[in-house]
DNA sequence: GCCACTGTTAGCAT
DNA sequence: CATGCTAACAGTGG
């Protein structure tokens, strides 16, 4: 589910509540989870206070003093949530960051184990080789940049604005509702796009983020932020999850075909 | 109960 | 190398 949006809106919910405070401990409760750094990096941790909560494409970066990194990926179903220590924990809880303050733990929560964390010490670019091949920010990608990116790929332009070595951070939801916005086919090549349609889904790709990331996000089922709230971006969203229902601009009935192997949603009259 | 579906991406086949 | 499919997991809904 966290898609940029999603994981930009637990960043910032994440920064102001953890930024200062001093790990006591973390509790590794889904061995699997840790894919680097292994439980003594881990073990490390304590004492350290928490220098601030930042976003790369989908993944988020706690940082540490002494160049510590934890660096979660979310996949579909990852979760925090912040609880009083005494409450009891959810069977889907597996990782707990608890802090010498006491006040309350962080507790990460993933229903289908996709999630993983890196325990990194100094650049986490040479700790991940996924992260290291992350394209660029796709809010920071200028025109010219995005351009000469879509005329060298031969892929469906869907497929490549999921490749997150061509741009970080977008997923199914968003990728369908830029294509939606700049009036694109998915299935269309990427090097096969006019001038014009690369500057439609350029200014496409920033106001659909944007906006998204203003509303706090889109909530399907799982995602909520750190204080627990749904996003609300669902309620925008064009194209996502209509099959069937009339096309906000033209009416024709919104399609939904597999580009991909992701379901993708379209109008086949705008698009 | 069974089957189809789900927001991601690694790994393998083509 | 580039691109496309599928599996990994667990839950939900028909």
């Amino acid at each position: 589910m966290p898609e940029l949006p999603e994981v930009e809106t637990i960043a910032r919910g994440l920064e102001p509540r953890l930024r200062g405070r001093a790990v006591a401990a973390v509790e590794l409760l889904h061995r699997p989870l840790l894919r680097r750094g292994g439980p003594k990096a881990l073990a490390a941790l304590k004492g350290r206070r928490i220098l601030g909560v930042r976003r790369r494409g989908k993944m988020l970066f706690i940082e540490l003093e002494g160049r510590r990194t934890l660096v979660f990926h979310l996949k579909m179903t990852g979760q925090f949530l912040f609880s009083p220590a005494a409450e009891p924990r959810d069977k889907h809880t597996r990782l707990v960051l608890r802090f010498e303050d006491g006040r309350d733990e962080l507790r990460f929560h993933d229903i289908r184990k996709f999630g993983f964390l890196l325990c990194v010490d100094g650049d986490p670019a040479c700790a991940c080789g996924e992260l290291a091949a992350l394209g660029p920010e796709p809010l920071e990608i200028g025109l010219p940049d995005f351009a000469a990116l879509l005329k060298q790929r031969r892929a469906r332009i869907k497929a490549l604005l999921l490749d997150q070595t061509a741009l970080a951070g977008i997923g199914n939801i968003y990728a369908d509702e830029m294509l939606f916005d700049a009036g694109i086919h998915p299935r269309k090549p990427a090097s096969a796009l006019s001038r014009a349609a690369v500057g439609r889904l350029h200014a496409a790709m920033r106001k659909i983020l944007t906006q998204a990331i203003a509303e706090g996000g889109s909530t399907l089922q799982d995602f909520r932020d750190a204080e627990g709230r749904e996003g609300n971006y669902q309620d925008s969203h064009m194209v996502y999850g209509r099959a069937g229902e009339p096309c906000p601009v033209c009416g024709s009935a919104i399609r939904r075909i597999i580009v991909a192997g992701r379901g993708t949603h379209f109008c086949p009259r705008c698009q």
